[in-house]
DNA sequence: TTGAAAGCGCTAACAC
DNA sequence: GTGTTAGCGCTTTCAA
């Protein structure tokens, strides 16, 4: 900067001045285009650390990830997040974390170190967490979790909400006996998208037959095994507890010899596009909104955006394929 | 860090030699304690950035990656860098391109401005790129891609071991009629798993048959729409350019009546985890190395591994299941 | 309309 | 052993 001055022939706060296009600073058109030249000249870029200590406060956003190399989850929080933080002028600090906790703390020390204006903690499936005790020393905002005690603003998917629309998809199919095979863990998905396909029959006025809700391990095995039952139930449309099930699912119909969809409907969650796009035939389900989970986070770590109840629930949409 | 002189009754540099453990610093034991009682007690953090303006040269290292959304790749490869990048006390700092041109710029733009040590530009396939003018002022490393004329070093997956890793371990089964659905589009991946498979074949001494060498796109769809023809084949192997061509056929062979791997052997290639690991039976497969990728590539953005040819291969290890 | 100078938090040379 | 001081590259009063 000091280089580009003297080529300009003016001072650094000149320079400084241009550079940044300050509003209330009368700069003179000459030394303007002087101080512009030279900068194309010297190919002169303004040094962002020392911008950050001079203002104090650095536009450093962390984003603390579980599982950033497993799932393609992770990823579309980090899109999503970037896309959102650099549109306000910030910068995302990644950090991997593979869910060991000396890791964690390193990595939100090293944020803390280099002034993150913020931090987004975020996991790859939605849950409840204990938030780690460093973060209290720091703006946080919750991604894909949420802390027991609401301490921190949370962004989450609307699972019922969900849950609804994937059933929705089968009620508006014409189906009417639509068996749900949910998953066996606790999960605040487990719930909500028992209670989103709940909501829906009851919506349209079908009464709940509990005999049509079965229990899988949510991997495709678990809906491989499944099968059976769900012949036998007589449902005409299955609602997956995820994309994973209903592959399993796929697997013990085509051995069966059942078609999918002439003869049952299938109705996936989660839009794992290697999965659900590339299945035969592809996958009608629910997309989980990672990417906008991302981009709500740092809108609500900036105040740009926030929620009452310190837990912002993101919609679920239905994305249509060919199971239905 | 005044503060905690002021508190410890002592100056800002013994302060600095102190919390940085400098070698050539002989302080008292007294003033080191009464140092770090200070630190613990105020809390106190050193600012990262002031670190970096007054040494020069920072601990950051820029990753732009063209896909971190759309594939689990990115991730491993971040977490690879990521971790070795850590282990020399550097910091991540990642941009996701998705392949815009201009986004990209600008990305690197800013990474510069944040004085990176260097750049890691990756993208999630291996391929030749041409890299963009920006990144001739920086120090760079090309990762799963490579330029032409060899000017950036660059570190890529060892396409024809992973080739013959594959054929060899169907070859190990005992298998001799072993047929290749190679992909329809010219890649790195495509002569070189080929150029494998040939070597491996020739170093059992089993002629080549070109007739066992068939063409499909790399999709689910190629493999499928190859399945009949890899039955009139009479070959007793199959070694899929990728594993969603592996998955395509395991739904014709399925189709078809034919076990795997009782009637016919699999091997996959990428080792796609959701795809690989879940599919009936799980898939034998190679692994495409991207943490090992990621880490290599800071490794030699810090200098402390190189390649006289500018190229390092990684190797592509199988991962057995039980296609096999 | 422009420039001088102080200061952001820290390190490093050197003096004491 | 420990303190003083001069920067690092930039912003920001404030004076000229």
């Amino acid at each position: 900067m000091r280089d580009v001055a003297k080529a300009a022939g003016v001072s650094v706060a000149t320079v400084s001045h241009v550079v940044n296009d300050k509003p209330g600073a009368r700069i003179g058109d000459d030394a303007r285009r002087r101080v512009q030249e030279a900068v194309v000249e010297l190919g002169y870029r303004p040094n962002a650390l020392a911008k950050t200590l001079s203002q104090g406060g650095s536009r450093f956003i962390g984003l603390v990830a579980d599982a950033i190399a497993t799932t393609p989850f992770a990823g579309q929080i980090i899109h999503g997040a970037q896309d959102e933080a650099w549109k306000h002028g910030y910068v995302l600090l990644v950090a991997n974390t593979e869910g060991n906790a000396a890791v964690e703390n390193d990595a939100i020390a090293m944020m803390l170190e280099h002034q993150v204006h913020g931090i987004l903690y975020s996991t790859w499936y939605h849950r409840e967490i204990v938030v780690p005790d460093v973060l209290q020393q720091v703006d946080t905002v919750l991604v894909d979790c949420f802390a027991a005690d609401g301490e921190f603003p949370a962004v989450v998917p609307d699972e019922e909400q969900g849950g609804r629309t994937a059933t929705e998809e089968l009620l508006a199919a014409g189906h009417r006996r639509i068996a749900f095979i949910n998953t066996t863990t606790p999960s605040p998905a487990r719930t909500g998208r028992l209670a989103g396909y709940r909501a829906a029959l009851e919506a349209s006025g079908i009464e709940m037959d509990e005999s049509l809700v079965f229990s899988a391990e949510p991997q495709q095995e678990g809906g491989y095994r499944t099968t059976p039952r769900i012949l036998e139930s007589g449902a005409t449309a299955v609602f997956c507890h995820n994309d994973r099930v209903a592959m399993g699912l796929y697997d013990g119909l085509r051995e069966a010899g059942v078609r999918v969809p002439e003869d049952i409907a299938v109705m996936g969650f989660d839009n794992q596009e290697v999965i659900a796009a590339h299945v035969r035939p592809p996958l009608s389900t629910v997309a989980l909104p990672h990417y906008e989970l991302g981009a709500a986070g740092v809108r609500v770590l900036l105040g740009l955006e926030s929620d009452e109840s310190h837990r912002l629930r993101i919609a679920c949409p239905a994305v249509r394929r060919a199971s239905v």
